[in-house]
RNA sequence: GCCCGGAUGGUGGAAUUGGUAGACACGCAGGACUUAAAAUCCUGUGACUUCACGGUCGUGCGGGUUCAAGUCCCGCUCCGGGCACCA
């Protein structure tokens, strides 16, 4: 362990709490884990124990981390919790004779570490390497096996050559929807001088058609407008979040309620350049994918979400007096004769063309009023009734009715067409419109044999509906899009609510676009053998204030000699993770991003570790470069991560003083003279490490603690401090009534975070307690996938139990126990049963119980004075995942050759678990009542006998005639009388 | 509003998938050792009731299926997470 530079070590006793001093006294007698953690570490990084070969006949298994962030804030207890349980479960394959791709790397781009290199004003690639280098001991220090000469950085030009490479592709891609394939450019501009964009269904913006002449006759920046409608990375002027406090546009996934998730600063939809990767084009694979793999429903729930795949009909409706016509995509065309008013949405092309006269005023007030609304603002008045009338009416397809149009905000520019029939009987929104505006409702859905039906549903029977009247809103379904075809005026349709992703940051630290620009603007893509295209040095990392991107600071950098100029926008953060586990399997290929073998043998990831944060943005942008990746042949699998388990959050105790101004003067006032009714105070977090007992009900400050809150926030140097007791000002405590001083503060579970003073450092915990402790204490706190508060209280159990463990093997005085005598049949059964649980638990990850398996163990063999080799070496194999170091150094002790971590994982065997009786459970009319032995191969009909000769039973039946008897061998008996 | 989870002692949680509810651990209480404390070890610990043997109740609430329900079905309540004017 190099602990050199440990700031959090200094105050450990202040965290921790000062009684357990004396405990870490004598846990060190008993053994010495931290000299045995820093032998074995060595040890391990020496004898390379944790590296892994691309060659072996072994079966392989790929278990991978969601790899971090190297924040300034290093690790708190929290972030380990997946990476112990991975650890535990690569360990546990590779006991069992697979060959284990375990590694870690670093998401080293991005926001946040800009940010935070921004805040202390020096170089991200220099705070990056710093914070990596923190990040490394303190991952080591836990104990995982991660093979480290495999490490990525998403930073690393090295890596990056191969984010920017696959972007090139995609620039050079399109997605062809007949062979649901990505196809290269170069086929399309073929296709396009055969046959002109007629015969080629793809996945496009663009919406015109032209024949082969036509084609030839465009002009080389029209041809060049139409290809980047196909490209899979495209540039396109689009509505994006723009985020004037960060000076950057945002992807959707990264905007909360209108407000940046990062700093919580405003966000407003700004029509910009930006480049954009066609993920709608890969909706419906990404869709029927999730049924192929292993993660959890909430999981999968949220990504069919964010696709948002609905069936319904596109319909063209006619436009009186005008030549364009207005298609609307709609889920009910069965509902189309209750069509009273069409809505567009504000920002709709046709609005313009659409408007009379008459009403150019109101149409042009309201849309300058939508234009001037945050998205914030919409998103809190959704309930709230706006809109104008064009003066324009659309003709009914089958009434010839006129209808007439609308504008409102409630319809969504980016959604289906941006156009909606609107049917004010069968839809909310669509009727409170009609009801706010005085427009006629047709009922056209009879629901009355479905009384629990919503207004969403699609049952019913059809009325006032001409040909469809009767029938079941199903059929009239297919029946009216067929009559919408056979009229040619629509088409059975799919959409999505998924948008393609923004791809453009204006920002320093990312991937620069490897693009560039001719004299008419035209892009093309560098080729393989200029990349990296390596980030420029610049004065100042910050945005432009115009929103350009810092790159174009770099001049020399952006114009080329031949008068090209560079793309200076650069990649989000999502782009080196969409791919980084590929790079694992040949992190050093200089010329591929991995090599064939390499990644057809480890392929995909079988087990994937992180948190669920992550749910839409990477892991969507991860399973489609890995679509794309296999539709051009270089992977040999469709979906990057088999099987996903979300590990739950560990929360902090967040402690809380409250503050009340009174002229000029603050008053903190302790919380249990505050009462429930908190108005009227400002709150603030209060670091744990000065609070007494922190956590429980009564944490207070006290005295020295009030002392060195009032030190670390000096404009509180004045303050006063309320409590029961008296009162606490300038350093001097004033008792009232002989009172103590103890400030109540108030403690709440939530989040750990840097910013509300409750990280708990695992270098704190594994001082104190060893790395084996920690992990198996966080693996012990519950199921791996829930979220729980982090108290150290438990953690002494664990600590016992190790102790426990080790006094198996030495005595209280250091003497060695293990003898190799003849096992009894008892140790056997603990250790054979032992076994038996630690693979079934394993298996489903059930590493708490596996935990409790073990404790069991311990407790049993320990009653028993068992110190039998033969017990103790499977048992040290058994939890050899779990405490890496503690059994290593027991293996050798026990007389071993090699590590531990290479050895087998024990089986159990059966015969040693049968058992001479079965312990019966006698109920009578299903309440037990007594629990009887009966001989493991007694027969269902001896047990019956017995059973009713039993006194207890006897006693209950008390005469009555059994009307049943039943009996499960092995399990239970039940009478029923 | 919609979608996905969840609710079990004072606490974290367990229950072999319909078969002994509360494993394991924390906490608490009592005891041993100790001048004392810490550490360690032992005992007890769901509630009610009984001198005791024992009995009654008990897995968010209300019904149901079953010889048997924490587990399955129906109807609710509350909590967590996600989405949200998506036509």
């Amino acid at each position: 362990m190099q602990k050199g530079n440990c700031l959090g070590r200094t105050i450990f006793c202040l965290k921790i709490g000062a009684p357990k001093e004396l405990r870490k006294k004598n846990l060190i007698m008993e053994f010495n884990f931290t000299e045995i953690e820093k032998k074995w570490l060595a040890n391990w990084e020496k004898n390379g124990t944790y590296q892994v070969s691309n060659d072996s006949d072994r079966p392989k298994y790929y278990v991978l981390d969601m790899f971090p962030y190297p924040s300034g804030s290093g690790l708190h207890v929290g972030h380990p919790l997946g990476y112990i349980a991975s650890d535990i479960f690569a360990r546990y394959k590779r006991l069992k004779g697979y060959n284990v791709l375990h590694p870690m790397g670093y998401d080293a781009f991005g926001l946040p570490a800009e940010e935070y290199a921004i805040s202390r004003g020096i170089h991200p690639a220099d705070s990056t390497q710093e914070n990596i280098e923190r990040y490394r001991q303190q991952l080591e220090s836990i104990g995982l096996s991660f093979d480290w000469s495999r490490e990525v950085r998403t930073s690393d030009p090295k890596y990056y050559k191969w984010t920017q490479w696959i972007f090139t592709l995609l620039f050079n891609h399109y997605y062809d929807k007949d062979a649901e394939t990505a196809r290269p450019i170069f086929d399309l501009i073929t296709r396009f001088e055969q046959n002109g964009n007629l015969l080629v269904q793809a996945s496009t913006t663009y919406e015109g058609e032209f024949t082969a002449t036509d084609w030839a006759r465009f002009s080389r920046k029209e041809k060049d407008d139409i290809l980047m409608q196909y490209r899979l990375a495209f540039r396109s002027v689009g509505y994006v979040n723009w985020c004037e406090a960060l000076g950057t546009v945002l992807a959707n996934d990264q905007v909360k309620n209108g407000l940046s998730e990062r700093g919580q600063h405003p966000v407003e939809l700004r029509p910009m350049t930006q480049w954009f990767l066609r993920t709608t084009a890969y909706a419906d694979r990404l869709l029927s994918g999730l049924d192929t793999i292993d993660w959890s429903e909430s999981l999968k729930a949220i990504q069919r979400n964010w696709i948002g795949r609905s069936e319904g009909a596109l319909v063209r409706f006619e436009l009186k007096g005008l030549e364009e016509s207005l298609p609307i995509y709609t889920t009910r065309p069965d509902t189309i004769f209750g069509v009273t008013f069409m809505v567009l949405a504000p920002e709709h092309e046709l609005v313009e063309v659409l408007t009379t006269a008459e009403q150019q005023e109101e149409v042009a007030a309201y849309v300058k009023y939508v234009a001037g609304r945050s998205e914030r603002e919409r998103q809190a008045e959704v309930k709230e009734v706006t809109g104008a009338f064009t003066g324009a009416y659309a003709i009914h397809p089958f009434t010839g009715a006129e209808i007439p149009i609308y504008i409102s905000e409630y319809v969504l520019k980016d959604y289906g067409t941006g156009a909606i029939m609107a049917v004010p009987s069968d839809d909310e929104r669509d009727q409170a419109f009609a009801k706010a505006f005085d427009i006629p409702i047709i009922d056209v859905i009879d629901k009355s044999d479905y009384p629990d039906a919503g207004l969403h549903d699609k049952v019913g029977r059809v009325i006032n509906s001409d040909f469809i009247t009767g029938m079941e809103v199903p059929e009239a379904i297919a029946e009216i899009i067929n009559r919408i075809e056979e009229k040619g005026i629509g088409k059975r349709g799919v959409n999505y609510k998924m948008r393609d992703a923004g791809f453009s940051r204006q920002r320093y630290w990312g991937e620069p676009i490897p693009i560039v620009y001719d004299e008419d603007g035209l892009a093309s893509s560098l080729p393989l053998d200029e990349l990296p295209l390596e980030l420029p040095e610049v004065s100042e990392f910050r945005p432009t204030a115009d929103g350009r991107s810092p790159l174009s600071r770099a001049e020399d950098w952006v114009h080329l000699p031949d008068g090209r100029v560079r793309e200076t926008d650069t990649m989000p953060g999502t782009a080196g993770s969409a791919w980084y586990f590929m790079r694992y399997t040949d992190p050093h290929n200089e010329e591929a991003f991995a090599g064939k073998k390499a990644i057809d043998y480890w392929q995909n990831v079988d087990l994937y570790v992180g948190g669920s944060e992550h749910a839409v943005a990477h892991l969507m942008y991860s399973r489609f470069w890995t679509k794309f990746l296999f539709d051009l042949g270089y992977i040999n699998f469709e979906e990057p991560f088999k099987k996903l388990i979300n590990q739950g959050m560990i929360q902090g105790v967040i402690e809380i003083a409250y503050l009340k101004q009174k002229d000029g003067q603050n008053y903190f006032i302790s919380a249990d003279l505050v009462g429930d009714d908190v108005r009227g105070y400002s709150e603030f977090f209060v670091p744990i490490e000065f609070v007494t007992d922190y956590g429980k009900e009564h944490s207070y400050l006290s005295e020295e603690g009030l002392r060195k809150y009032v030190e670390w926030k000096p404009e509180f140097a004045n303050a006063i401090f309320e409590m029961p007791g008296g009162v606490f000002q300038k350093g001097v405590f004033t008792p009232k009534d002989g009172g103590e001083c103890r400030f109540v503060t108030h403690s709440e579970t939530g989040k750990m975070s840097k910013s509300r003073y409750n990280t708990i450092n695992p270098d704190d915990i594994i001082a104190e307690y060893g790395a084996d402790c920690f992990r198996m204490y966080e693996m012990f706190l519950g199921p791996i996938e829930q979220s729980k508060p982090w108290n150290t209280n438990g953690i002494d159990g664990i600590s016992k139990f190790l102790r426990r463990f080790w006094a198996l093997f030495y005595d209280a005085d250091g003497r060695w126990l293990v003898t190799d005598e003849k096992p009894s049949a008892e140790a056997l059964k603990v250790l054979h049963q032992t076994i038996k649980k630690a693979l079934y638990d394993i298996e489903r990850f059930s590493f708490n119980t596996c935990v409790s398996g073990f404790m069991v163990a311990v407790n049993d063999l320990r009653k028993m004075k068992c110190h039998s080799q033969s017990i103790l070496e499977p048992l040290v194999r058994l939890m050899a995942p779990f405490a890496p170091f503690i059994t290593e150094e027991l293996w050798g002790k026990l007389g071993n050759e090699g590590s531990v971590h290479q050895s087998t994982y024990p089986d159990f065997d059966e015969k040693y678990l049968v058992e001479s009786t079965v312990d019966y459970p006698i109920s009578i009319n299903g309440k037990k009542r007594a629990v009887v032995a009966f001989p493991a191969d007694a027969s269902k009909e001896d047990i019956e006998k017995a059973v009713l000769d039993l006194e207890i039973v006897q006693k209950w039946v008390d005469g009555k005639p059994i009307k049943r008897l039943i009996v499960v061998p092995g399990r239970m008996v039940n009478v029923v009388v």
